[in-house]
DNA sequence: TTGTTCGACTTGTTGGAACAAGTTGCTTGA
DNA sequence: TCAAGCAACTTGTTCCAACAAGTCGAACAA
């Protein structure tokens, strides 16, 4: 199959870029340089936008895009006896960064995702705190937590927004310790309303973390989906061997 | 900022698509349906393909997208002893899909990250071991590790394509057991060279995993990167308190 | 010196048109 | 019956044109 002329145009740019933050030539040089329409030229720079390798924006010249990544250690979290802050925003404080945080508190039905992973009928009243997490003034996380009835009834500490200063965090200090979490992480491109509320540039994918953490009897206690830009984060994990 | 007419068709479109795999109205009929022009409707369906929302190929009628998601265990991964098979081919088999893997093995020059991530010079020559994973004959991921000289180094194994059947896996068998390790993942769009060996669709993103595994002595004995398609794989942790 | 205005430059939006090329099912001929 | 081929779809590619709207620096006025 022959490549076609805006994947031509695309590949040549493409191979030109010059170091992050570095400016492209202009849509009028480009149709000058490779001959072809400005709609060409055209679907050639959005496949490349698409590709999250250059920014635009009106009555901007295009730049190479630049991106920066903060670590988030996803095996200490909430595993440290040392809880008493917010895990991630000392995660966050330690690499030069400035953590913020808005947290809504609120009373839902359980949509189908979330009763599955909490073992409890679609539909059952629960508690979400749905927390949106900022680094320097840049909206970075949207992280949702969800509790089943049995955790949450007849507690009201569920309903304080400051849950800082609670040793081991809220479920220990309510009698239901988390002793193992399952993870899973995948990435899809986001919605636009997630794409608004996080400020992410076109071609930027969202890294989806979610966490089940169970008790001693196995019961899952919480279920947690963080949604990231992922050309802001990048989650790790520290393992070993257990002899 | 109003709501451009482009903006809108998608929002409209995106609102009215149906189950997974049934079929979007033509072009023709979107023009007519919408009042926009041709132009207008594919710049507001490429926007939908460019969310992994629906799958459009020439001659054929766009649909919405299906997707279906493998879970790559990472915790048991070369942490269990019974590796004595290949434990990703084990993973996919129990799931009741049929895996497949290409493997090559060749001497390069040190990457920065490889380099960075090994704690050697970057340039110096080490072994890769670049795999390319199949399910159902779906490419689903492009895996591959780099190990230091002082592993490899007057050691034939590591030039044995066939690493099934060693206990412990390649590194145990020389004498450098694994004991420790740190992953990371991330996520970015693919380039056209990545899009177009693993077959990904527009509007996938690529799910990135790497671990570097370190011995008894806290040297680095291997880093691998594993690069997925997001919309067929899914990553999972289990971890549990040390006490 | 400072602030505003304006013009030239940038990218964004939207329309139109024509032809290329892949797909699918029906018709037709062997 | 079966295969080939055609017709009518579909989406893909590429051009042209005009105007909207954001940016930025230079010229100018206070």
């Amino acid at each position: 199959m022959p490549e076609t002329l805006q994947e031509r145009v695309a590949r040549l740019i493409r191979d030109s870029l010059g170091e992050p933050g570095s400016p492209l030539p202009s849509e009028a040089e480009l149709v000058d340089r490779y001959g072809a329409s400005r709609n060409t030229v055209r679907a050639a720079l959005s496949a490349l936008e698409a590709e999250g390798l250059i920014t635009s924006s009106q009555g901007r010249t295009r730049r190479v895009r630049e991106i920066r990544r903060w670590e988030w250690k996803m095996a200490e979290w909430e595993k440290a006896h040392n809880n008493d802050g917010d895990a991630w925003a000392n995660t966050i404080k330690a690499q030069g960064g400035k953590p913020r945080n808005d947290l809504q508190i609120l009373s839902i039905q359980a949509p189908a995702d979330v009763a599955k992973a909490l073992q409890i009928p679609a539909g059952t009243a629960i508690q979400a705190r749905n927390r949106l997490r900022w680094v320097n003034d840049e909206p970075h996380q949207l992280s949702d937590s969800y509790f089943p009835p049995f955790v949450t009834d007849g507690n009201d500490l569920f309903w304080n927004p400051s849950d800082l200063g609670v040793p081991g965090g809220l479920l220990a200090a309510t009698g239901h310790k988390q002793v193992r979490w399952h993870d899973t992480l995948t990435a899809r491109m986001p919605s636009a309303d997630e794409a608004q509320r996080l400020m992410m540039a076109p071609g930027t994918p969202l890294l989806i973390h979610s966490r089940v953490g169970y008790d001693t009897e196995a019961r899952p206690v919480r279920y947690m989906v963080s949604r990231m830009a992922a050309d802001r984060v990048e989650v790790s994990y520290d393992l070993n061997t257990d002899d």
